[in-house]
Parts: C-alpha cells; sequence; structure tokens
DNA sequence: CTCATCCGTGGAATCGATTCCACGAAATCG
DNA sequence: CGATTTCGTGGAATCGATTCCACGGATGAG
C-alpha cells in the first residue's frame, strides 16, 4: 500500500540503499554530492522509513511505554501529558495504555508493550508484581515506577512523599479544633494506598489523637468508592466534622454525596483532598488539597527512564508535597446538624 | 537482550520454525502433536513474538494511532479511554498522541504514526487539512476523523450535531428573560469552532434577537482564553446575562475570572457550557452544560476504522447534543450590579 | 615516485517472523 | 492394488532498513 521504500530513494538519488541509509541516519562517511541527492530524493517521494524494519534491524524502537491505572484521573492524564511531552524533545514516542484500574488489563498490556519491543517502559504498578512485572524484569527491559512501587523490587522510581502533606493537612485540621477527623482510604494494595493511610495515623498521633477505626473507609481510588465511604463515615454515631480524602476521584465522589445530602462544605464539615486538580480551586467553597506535581514527576520518569536505557542505574526521586489551605477548611468547627448526621443509608 | 525467539521455541519442541510459526498464529494445518509440543515450549520460555518482525512480514501492526488535541482536556481523555477500550476488544492496541492544540506538534505524530505503519489513524484533525493529514491520505491509510471535520476531504468521521443543543441552550436562557447571551467561541480554524458559533447565531435568530458582535469572543478551547474572554465580555458597556462557552476548558477558565471577580454564577449571571464532564456537576452551582458522550464518539470511532480496515466506506456518523439544565441557569435574571459590569481589565 | 592511509561506496548478511513451495507419507478412490 | 489427493512439514525467500566488509580511488608521507 504505502510502497515507498528506502531502495525508491536509492534508485531515484542513483546511489545504493546502504548509502541512502547512511544519509538518512546521519552517518559521517557521506559525500556532500550524496547528502544532497539522497535528502532531495526523499523530499521529492515523502519518504518515511519504516519504523518496524529499522527496529528490528537496530534493537531499537525509539518508543517507550507508559502504563497508568486510568487516563479520566487528572492526575494520571497530567502525568501521561507530562511524560509524553518530554519523551518526544528526546525523540521518543509514548505508547500509552490504561489498565483500567485492573490487573488483568495491565498485565495484558505489559505483554503488548513487550511484544512490541518499546525501548523502556514507565509504569504506575497494581498489584504484587507477580503477573507481568515479573516477565518485565526478568527480561531485563528497562523500566521505572512511578507514583506508586512494589516492595521487594529495586527498581529506579518516581513517588510522592506523602507524610508531609498528610501532617500539615491533620494538624492544620487540629488547630482549627476538629478532633473527629474522617479519612477516605486508597486500597491498601497499592503503595500509595499505604503510605498514606501510614501517614495518616503518624500525623493523628503528632497531634495527640488516636486513630478511631470508624473513621476510615477503604475505597479504591475511584469516585464511587469515595461517596460509599462519606456515606458510611456521616452513618457513624459520632460523625466526623473534617474529612480527607486520599486522591482526587475519591474526593469527587465524596462531594457529590455531600451536596446530595445538603451539607454545606466548609461551613457543616470540612473537606481536603489529596491530589490537586484544576477543578478543585474553582468549586464553591474552593477545595482544600495535598498538592504534588504530576507534571514534574512525569518530566523526572522519563529521565530516568533515560538513564536505565543508556544502561545507568538512577537513584530513586521522592517528590514533597504540600498543603494548600482553601475555603473548604478553613472555617471553625461546627458540629454536623443532627438529622444529617444520623441519616440512614438510601 | 530479550533473546528469545521462534527459533528457540522451535528448537526446544523439535520442529522448525515454520511449523512453530504455524502453531502460534493458528494455522489449520498443524499436527495435535505439533501443537502440544510447541504451545508447551512457548510457556516453558515465556515467549513472546517480536511485533516488528511480524509486522514486517504480514504488513498488520495490530495497532491503531489516536491523534488528539489534549489529553487532558477531560471530554478528549473520556474519548480516549473509550477508544482504547473498544480497540483492545477488537484486538488492536492504541499508539495515544496528543498535539497540544499544536500544528507543529500534531503533524510531527502523524508522521510518526505513518513510521510506525499503524494499520489505522482516528484523528482529531487540526489545522486545514494540508500538511500531515494530506500524506495520511495520499497513502490510503485507513483514517477516521472524530470530533472535527475538515472541509472538501471525503472521510469518515464522527461529530455531534452541535446546533440541537445550542437551540435548546440559547430558547432556554431566552425563556429566562436573557436578551443579551454572550458567546465564548472556539477557533475557527475548527470546523468545530465554526459550527457552534453557526449554530448559535441562528439560534438567536430564531429567538428573535440579533446578534451583538462585542458580544462573541473568539478563543481557542483553551482555559486561559475562557477567562480572557469572560474578560472582555463583562468590559461591555451592556454585558451580557448570560453565557455560552463552546467548550469545557474555556468554561473552566471563565468560571474561574467570574469566582475572582466575587460574581455569583446563577445569580448575576448565567453560564452554560458545551462538553458535560463529571466535576461541572459538582459545582455550586451546578452547571447547565450541553451534553454529548464522549464515550460513544470514541466506541463508534473504532468501528468506523474497522469498517474502513476492513476495505468498506462506512457513512459518517451524527451525534446528538442536549441541553442538561442545573441551577447556574435556572435563576431568572438579574442584572449585574455595576461596579463589576464596569471594572477595568487587570 | 612508491607505499600506506583514508574515505565513500556497494554488495551482502542480518534482525525475527511469515508464507510460498516442494517433498514425503498417509489416506482415499476407482 | 496402483494412482491420486490430502496433509503436515522443513527449506528458503521475503518484508525494509542497518551495518559489516571489501574494494577502488584519492591523498599524504617518506
Amino acid at each position: 500500500m504505502t510502497g515507498i521504500t528506502i531502495k525508491d530513494v536509492a534508485l531515484l538519488a542513483g546511489v545504493s540503499a546502504a548509502t541512502a541509509s547512511r544519509v538518512l541516519s546521519g552517518h559521517p562517511a557521506t559525500s556532500p554530492d550524496a547528502r544532497t541527492k539522497v535528502a532531495a530524493a526523499a523530499r521529492d517521494l515523502d519518504y518515511r522509513p519504516n519504523a518496524q524494519a529499522r527496529a528490528l534491524r537496530s534493537t531499537r524502537s525509539d518508543s517507550i511505554g507508559l502504563l497508568v491505572p486510568d487516563v479520566r484521573n487528572p492526575f494520571f492524564a497530567d502525568l501521561a501529558h507530562a511524560c509524553e511531552q518530554a519523551a518526544l524533545t528526546s525523540g521518543y514516542v509514548t505508547l500509552l495504555g490504561n489498565a483500567n484500574e485492573n490487573e488483568h488489563q495491565h498485565d495484558r498490556y505489559l505483554g503488548t508493550l513487550i511484544s512490541r519491543r518499546v525501548d523502556g517502559i514507565i509504569v504506575a504498578p497494581l498489584g504484587d508484581g507477580e503477573g507481568g512485572i515479573r516477565s518485565l524484569i526478568a527480561r531485563g527491559i528497562p523500566t521505572v515506577f512511578v507514583d506508586r512501587t512494589i516492595d521487594g523490587l529495586d527498581i529506579p522510581s518516581v513517588t510522592t512523599d506523602s507524610a508531609t502533606g498528610i501532617r500539615q493537612a491533620v494538624s492544620h485540621l487540629a488547630s482549627l479544633g476538629h478532633t473527629r477527623i474522617g479519612y477516605l482510604s486508597g486500597p491498601l494494595s497499592t503503595s500509595t494506598g499505604r503510605d498514606r493511610i501510614a501517614a495518616f495515623t503518624a500525623a493523628l498521633a503528632e497531634s495527640g489523637f488516636e486513630q478511631a477505626p470508624e473513621l476510615v473507609y477503604y475505597g479504591d481510588f475511584q469516585a464511587a468508592s469515595g461517596a460509599a465511604g462519606m456515606r458510611a463515615l456521616l452513618n457513624n454515631e459520632d460523625p466526623p466534622t473534617a474529612v480527607l480524602a486520599a486522591d482526587s476521584l475519591m474526593a469527587v465522589g465524596a462531594i457529590g454525596l455531600l451536596n446530595e445530602r445538603g451539607l454545606v462544605i466548609g461551613r457543616d464539615i470540612a473537606l481536603v483532598a489529596f491530589d490537586d486538580i484544576e477543578f478543585f480551586a474553582l468549586l464553591n467553597p474552593a477545595l482544600s488539597v495535598v498538592s504534588h506535581s504530576a507534571a514534574e514527576m512525569g518530566r523526572i520518569a522519563v529521565d530516568l527512564l533515560l538513564e536505565v536505557i543508556a544502561g545507568g542505574s538512577p537513584e530513586s526521586v521522592v517528590l514533597p508535597s504540600e498543603l494548600v489551605i482553601r475555603a473548604s477548611s478553613s472555617s471553625p468547627i461546627r458540629p454536623l446538624p443532627l438529622p444529617f448526621a444520623r441519616r440512614k443509608k438510601n
């Protein structure tokens, strides 16, 4: 169909395929005459090298794989965008895959990326590292973990130091008089889920509180579980006056539920979300967040991957997180009106 | 590095590479004995076929390209997600590219996708079809346009009938007493930009209004231009009492500016956005939108592309749009307080 | 002026999988 | 029972680009 090969270019330029190849890939041993003729021929024919053939021979594909849990999560959309832009400036194309927070699909995509012989893979790992991840490592394919890690695997990673931001958030809430702080946790099967709940527990202890088990709900980082979790927290006998959500989508679910119940955020209940996304600043009241930069994470992940591809073994990077106080958590404490607090499940 | 080829499998199974290939690709002319031995060998070696080599010989790559203007736009994130899931169920991997609303990057990505010999491309085209798009078509690569089209090119597409939803929005606003309705337009270089402003103008006429040129601002579908546009509209001598934004990001920018000015949406000014995104329902007040389904658009685009790849020439599909009324546009008209209306630019 | 060096070039091998072709064995038919 | 079809198989060609190797011509040094 497409038909235009390097032989056509060589023929038109009056040289051999070998010389044409050398000119096109910038090999120094070429004459100026050959260079101009081949360049002209390639332009005239609108020649595009066949990336497959090139990759087959040179064992490079000039592409990297990026596997994220969900592109629809704005944090990962930002991350994907940043990775892609950074990779592009280094001459790599990004093959974006979507695990859909689903381990089976995650492994299937990893297999596909291996098959396509990408030069390296940036992955936010899912699960315990038994499935596709193990194949990756066994093959020695350059790999970098992003956002999440897997215990016991010595793979360079870019993650966030959740603890600092969470400690700031808890002490901020405590300073406003909140003593019963609820937590919408991510799944313990992810490192971020585990890190953040551990940081939360530690922060409570620092502020002199004990963690009440009924004020922690374990969800799955998706919006629906944020709503379910907020409902569960409100159904407590003594509900929380402030809630911290472990990611943006769970916060979105929680906000939806609070609106539905007619509870006013920032007045009836304080809310802080992990992950900053543009929309949170637009809410009324604007949402306080623990912020960390997806864009920076993406850029650094690409840098690390390029180092690994080049044969190095870079140190892992831990990025900071920081509390951004907005209106959703700046009013003084005010107990929930009883009719809402004790409402039954719907 | 990876090293495991079909020859290794063949050797372990005690057959030739040709037979191994036949077994692995499900060719009927194989003996049960060969089948079991090759299957076992492939499993034991954790063999993954080299997609490059296969694609080179068979002229199929089992991959499609998807080029969107911006993954960070939730509409396109949803679209990408839907395309990817639909493609995956048909055995195709999706290579996602990001044009960044930038024609140069758009063309560069198209070139890359052509080089990688994807089996087909789904693209939200940018520009006038002169650059990369023309290469695509000249090569006869199966192509489907999504969301946007290019005049004069006979390529199957999936688009939205913006006119219906916009007409509903205008007549809804008119019924509330609004007579000065502002419009934050997308760029006229995109088909969606042109369609929507045309629909808006026509809808105004149907409601008996004339379009005031000072109430239309031409932006670029990005958040910053939404803010700039809203600022310009408010600086009018006789500012609009209602505003329609041509996409979600421009609406986001507009909302940010209104918050900054202390104007209350739904009370001081009515706002309706084109594109529904989950977050708009969470705003206080919730945002009225002209809704159309990114997920459906993505699924249909993949269906059309598969038809084109199979040699067919499917009809283009036009999806409906529909007004969803929420609080941002349901209060009766109330003129803007003057100090806000005449404020200077900052 | 001769011999060694360097440089640009083309031929040929190569990457890994698929597929055409031909061969031998088994199965089927008259 | 001989002739023919069917079937599984291996060898070899192929896809398109890269790269090793060898060759011839030009240049430089002695």
